[in-house]
DNA sequence: GATGAATGAGGTTTCATTCAT
DNA sequence: CATGAATGAAACCTCATTCAT
């Protein structure tokens, strides 16, 4: 008899298996094994659920963002000041914690792996578009409220979430000159740099 | 009779294959044949050169890091103005032409690499920090002049080659939203915001 | 409550199901799951019924013989000229139809198989002392009559069986040369030559 | 510095042990490790020289039948007269020695990987042309010389070489009816009804 | 009786690396 | 200096079989 809760309990068992596995040895070096015994199962199981080791990283992918997403999501709806939910949302992305540093970590193997997969590539737009959509939102907002300058919001979403992979990339890259702290200095300066000082 | 500039032509022959078999493949995908064969050698004379795999890769790294350099300090030199400097410095990391993608695309591939790799982390560092030391110089000297807004050159800096980063990363993945004319309009956006506008 | 008709029915099923697999993809391919799908059932319940793929394999073998057997049964009956029954014994055996076709293809199969087990070795040979029994029961009717010439009817029936054999096989393989027309042709010729011409 | 000899010595090599193994062991059961290991190799080696088990196994079905033929093809010319060259020819296909025991099973083999791909059956036909062409030439020979009945040559020969297939598949699964001896007579039965007794 | 999720042993194939020439 | 044949350690994937339900 079918268990539906067991099989998807399973699935995400794996899932999250591959996304801590992918996290700490890379794509190039994760083994199908390494999953497997991170989900306390065996590689059949896997292949059980995944038919090859491709589909299983691309539904791993697919299930970070996500997680990502959701994660955020009741963070935004808490905050009413647009320049509240900007800062939120920037600072929920600075690699601090190991949540995060792993959903970053796991995103920067997707990049690289999307450079030579269309699906990916796919994947990627839809998940950028998502992103760009709820940063310029705020933007938007901010400036029908009065409380940003008046640019083009999609404009400002693209640097700033550009500006974001770039640093986070580096701080994920242990560099010495951009740590965390530094990431924070720097997004601080362009918010406010949006942001109307009330005379 | 040994030539010793046979040994470095070679040496510099198979570092460029390498360079494009790791744009066209990626790093998870290349094989020491594949080098081999776009450099006209077999395997053997790689490993002749070259001891591992790994150490092929790291050298291929740095080379490519020192190539796109050389590129660009002819450039910086011709431009007085420090905001002529800064824009040329920008233009030149577009990914418009097959050179510039290459190198992004070599580059992003050490990125994710590095996530795992001590030694190449420490190239990665090196080499922003020489980048950063480039931006913020000439930012420096914009403000000197009276031509830039009077911020942290670091931050500024810092903030600028982060959003260079995130966004070519985007358009090299084929992003449906971020093209390199959008690239370039959120570049300039940031860089006139810096500009003091003469009254 | 029980019925052992369902248990009898559910094993034709899947006996049927096999054979027809075994024709399609052959022995080597052969999946117990392919089996269970064809059947209508599950791996488990294939192996419910049967313990092992090997064990199933055999029992195929024995089926397909069987059915074979019986189609012709009743058109031996039919026939009281010797000459007719050969013919229309040899005829049967031309791999016309779908049905005949696919006993043929899994009868080959079991030959190769056998190659390497004793056990289906000694299906073997019961079958084919059936069929020889049959082959020269008739040449022996037929020469009692006085019209088919005096040979050993065991030399006869082995050549003829053989003939049949590796002629099916040819056709079987789709060969250019060897066709039915062709089989039957040849086939006709050694009936013919069998025959005393009244005079 | 390449070694044209080194190299198809070592294909024979490999192709010879794929042949003992199949063989031994059937098509089925054979593993890449096997033939590695009877030629006295490594998998990785036999992988050298044939991408996959596919390409190694139709290579040593084609080897196999190279051999076969080169074996005879002395036999044939040393006969001239058509009656003992056809028993010569027959005899040669007795299963009688290991050596032709071994041919005959790599053939059975083919044959049934055969009814499932395309190009087996392909070389099959060839094979079958070559041989029909064989015999059918010695019964006209015979026929010119006024030693063989005047019958259809092509017909002949498609009986008897089917007749030989048939019968040699009998006495390779070690039927305790069909032994090489039983073979034997069959076929010299065949031969003489063919053959005008002079008065 | 029947199911199908789970297992893990085993096979093919890949590929960095070595070394004799 | 250069080659490329040979190696063998891994890795992915398959699939017969089991067993809890």
């Amino acid at each position: 008899m079918a268990r539906p809760s067991v099989e998807a309990e399973r699935r995400e068992q794996i899932l999250s298996a591959a996304c801590e596995v992918v996290s700490e040895l890379g794509f190039k070096s994760l083994r199908v094994a390494d999953v497997a015994k991170r989900a306390g199962t065996s590689t059949g199981t896997v292949h059980y659920y995944f038919d090859t080791k491709t589909e299983l990283m691309r539904a791993a992918f697919e299930w970070n963002f996500t997680r990502s997403l959701e994660r955020r999501r009741p963070l935004l709806d808490q905050q009413p000041d647009p320049r509240d939910r900007l800062r939120m949302f920037v600072d929920s992305y600075l690699p601090t914690d190991d949540v995060t540093v792993r959903a970053w970590r796991v995103w920067a193997e997707l990049w690289v792996e999307a450079l030579h997969d269309r699906d990916l590539q796919e994947l990627n737009d839809q998940v950028y578009g998502e992103w760009r959509r709820i940063v310029a939102g705020v933007v938007r907002d901010g400036q029908d409220r009065g409380l940003f300058r008046d640019e083009d919001p999609v404009l400002v979403a693209n640097g700033l979430i550009g500006m974001i992979d770039g640093l986070a990339l580096q701080v994920l890259l242990g560099s010495r000159s951009m740590t965390v702290q530094r990431m924070r200095e720097v997004c601080e300066r362009t918010i406010r740099d949006l942001e109307l000082t009330a005379v």
